[in-house]
DNA sequence: TCTGATTCGAGAGCACCGCTCTCGTTGCCC
DNA sequence: GGGCAACGAGAGCGGTGCTCTCGAATCAGA
């Protein structure tokens, strides 16, 4: 993208990414609920209710650190799954991404897949960047699928046949059977359950430090998949 | 236990328990970001600071919170297990509960497995209620195990083994092999994981509602667990 | 039964929060 | 250059958790 016109629009610009970077600070170091826009605005130098020009709630701000997560997140998750070796070792090595960045982020991961909040949430904005998460687990199962030679014989109901056509769909992976994107949201959600119970000290006094069980836990989620 | 011997012991109590239902309440419909110890005290008739002679801060209140909230979920699933069936249905039944209390609870579910709120968390009260949840699972695994006979021959390295005697003791299943432990936490994870995704919403415009699938993760658990 | 110690509720107050509104100033576009 | 929109500062509102003090109620021991 070009640089922006005009002076005004340059230092809006940078001070919404400088106005994201301190509440990123901020979040890493006290969790959401340590995040004051007041803070902010004083740490920047400001008073607080300018900050109100460039974020009109402190939700919203909070919805543009989700967004830049999942971005990040996904871009991890991409980066680590990308081509190279068989899709087990791609899987592998995604999943230990995004234990690796989940560790690395806890606070940001906790917004993203923590408690919803306050009565619900998530706005628009975040659920295509949501998406990519579990989309490069499910691309490294299609992947794993056309390399097999491709066969499936599970008996779906039509409920489960229709909700995975939509998953596949949104994930823009048509060419792969209902049954294959079943298996991997299974092992999605396996993977999945392991990062949240060790994030949240449910493993605390027994299977931490967890690295064996995740690894263990990893050959597992390749099994339900059918990778090989 | 025999009713409290003064006047003021038997106020007391009395007088915690309300403190707790109201904020239970309060919990209920505005979750934890919502329970403001002026409102509880407001709406118990009383000002603020006399709350704090009894409970010290706010943290201690949802402290007691989350124990009576694993009781509460702990209960139900001990209740959902109890002997009748196989050990398949046993399973089926408390892992259906465990979603529907999450359902009927989701801010006391979000206070026991969300974000870990502040920087981190797990005052040693919480703990042992918390082991209530993931034992009613293991238990079932156990009673599976030993009424098929019982035969095993995973391999496993020494930390798992070490780590899986930590939960088998933990939870008194001394009885059990490792491998069965381990297995059953699995699974465990698996269903955990299911439920989390669904509650935080990472289902919507896709599983949602998300009954055949989750019937399907059932499924699934059990060949993990190894129950048949 | 009286007395001294303890427990309790009320109230005022501190420092913080999110958010709103007003008011000068500054930069932009025609 | 003039009109207008964007901007930052400041004051202020109602809320929060928590502390401290003070008088009243209650208890336990002589």
């Amino acid at each position: 993208m070009p640089a922006h016109r005009t002076a005004r629009e340059r230092a809006r610009a940078e001070l919404t990414t400088e106005i994201k970077d301190e509440a990123r600070r901020q979040l890493a170091d006290k969790g959401a609920n340590g995040l004051s826009l007041r803070a902010v605005a004083r740490e920047l130098g400001m008073v607080s209710s300018a900050l109100y020009r460039y974020f009109p709630s402190r939700d919203e701000l909070l919805t543009a650190l989700i967004v830049d997560a999942y971005n990040a997140l996904g871009g991890t998750l991409d980066k680590a799954s990308a081509a190279g070796g068989s899709p087990a070792d791609r899987w592998r090595r995604a999943a230990t991404a995004l234990r690796a960045w989940a560790h690395a982020h806890p606070h940001e991961y906790a917004l993203l897949y923590g408690t919803p909040v306050p009565g619900y949430r998530a706005p628009q904005d975040t659920v295509a960047p949501g998406g990519r998460v579990p989309g490069a687990f499910l691309r490294i199962a299609r992947d794993a699928w056309h390399a097999s030679g491709g066969a499936t014989d599970d008996r779906l109901d039509d409920t489960l046949r229709g909700q995975a056509r939509t998953i596949a769909e949104a994930l823009d992976l048509t060419d792969v059977p209902d049954a294959v994107v079943l298996r991997a949201v299974d092992a999605w959600t396996h993977l999945f359950g392991t990062v949240a119970l060790e994030l949240t000290g449910q493993f605390a006094n027994t299977l931490d430090p967890a690295d064996a069980y995740f690894a263990r836990a990893v050959e597992l989620q390749l099994r339900t998949a059918g990778i090989g």
